[in-house]
DNA sequence: CGCGGGTTTGATGATGCTCAAGCCCGGTGG
DNA sequence: CCACCGGGCTTGAGCATCATCAAACCCGCG
């Protein structure tokens, strides 16, 4: 279960066999189950999770009760709601597996504790951090420029593992338009 | 023109006179007229901007010949495609004046000096680009699921300086909906 | 006075949503 | 082994929202 971890950090920074140990001990090895929450809106996130296995959402509920997905958390992906996370403030999202999930867990102060141990180690959030915010915008930038056809394309060519893995009524919601929509455009694709 | 940035600065760390002044040695100072390119797409950024004076705005051009704006930046913002800034590719965005401004520049290496130098800074830096992604978050949740006409309400309470300095054509592209049902949604709103 | 950028207005149509019904398929229990 | 159930997906009809195209308007400025 820390292996995947390990992989991860391996693959990002220089690192002794030693330090990967060390990190490894910051972090407690959690399962859950498909469909159980690990956040709720409007309750203080206390962690960040490694997806070491399985899969999981982060979405916010707006007043008609719908779902808007902004993030789907494969292995080796970071999730928890890191504003929420730092300044001790209620989050707006809700973060649920959608798998049967294997996550390596850490507290804000824990985390702390370990940038300070390995620097390394905080040089490659800020990357991640980095990184994440390059992808949020060209996400931003397409959802501004692109119709539902277009969308559903452009997933298929760069994150075929979404649809390979999540119902499509989440792919819908992450790409801002209804299942229906969604299924129309799939009926459409066939007949070429 | 340097004491917009040395507030800036002053209100966010615990800093000497000296390291301000310090700080100040690594900017260029320059002045771009409206409608004036900082950056074009596929060019490779070479420099991060603060603004002291003035307004420019961050977008991207689609097929259609349709602007999708990224980001408006007032004074005390930064500017600057840091994808392409850092890793030297060419950009996927323009950066464009909006009104007369008067602008800080500085290239990577001499960012990355004043990182070494004055480490408080690179932390301004780090936070800062933590909470751009939070904000950005929050954008790409309520456009999709916002209506145009809760998109324009929404900018009206949070954002109102954009209204007032912004033309209202960029308004809707920044909003993701065409120039005439912007228009359409404040002859609306006045009639009540 | 006339020009030009920005905004508004109107008519029309496409896109995508909603609601409702039906379908497919895998799992469960009789 | 079959019948039933439920979740997820599809299909259809009607409609709301919003984009498009075209024209007019407004106003500051040379």
């Amino acid at each position: 279960m820390y292996s995947v971890l390990k992989n991860y950090i391996n693959s990002r920074i220089q690192i002794s066999e030693t330090d990967l140990n060390l990190i490894s001990e910051y972090f407690l090895p959690i399962k859950v189950k498909k469909k159980q929450f690990l956040l709720r809106e409007g309750e203080i996130c206390k962690h960040l999770w490694f997806v070491s296995k399985g899969c999981l959402r982060m979405f916010k509920e707006d007043r008609k009760g719908h779902e808007h997905i902004l993030l789907f958390a494969f292995e080796e992906y970071w999730v928890g709601d890191r504003e929420s996370v730092v300044s001790d403030k209620p989050s707006d999202y809700h973060v649920e597996a959608i798998e049967d999930s294997e996550l390596l867990q850490i507290s804000k102060e824990k985390l702390n504790d370990l940038y300070q141990q390995i620097p390394s180690f905080r040089e490659m959030h800020i990357a991640l951090q980095q990184r994440s915010f390059n992808k949020l915008q060209e996400r931003m930038q397409k959802t501004l420029s692109f119709s539902a056809e277009e969308k559903y394309a452009d997933i298929m060519n760069h994150q075929p593992e979404i649809l390979h893995r999540v119902p499509l009524s989440m792919v819908a919601s992450y790409l801002g338009i209804s299942r229906e929509t969604l299924s129309r455009i799939r009926a459409n694709q066939l007949k070429r």
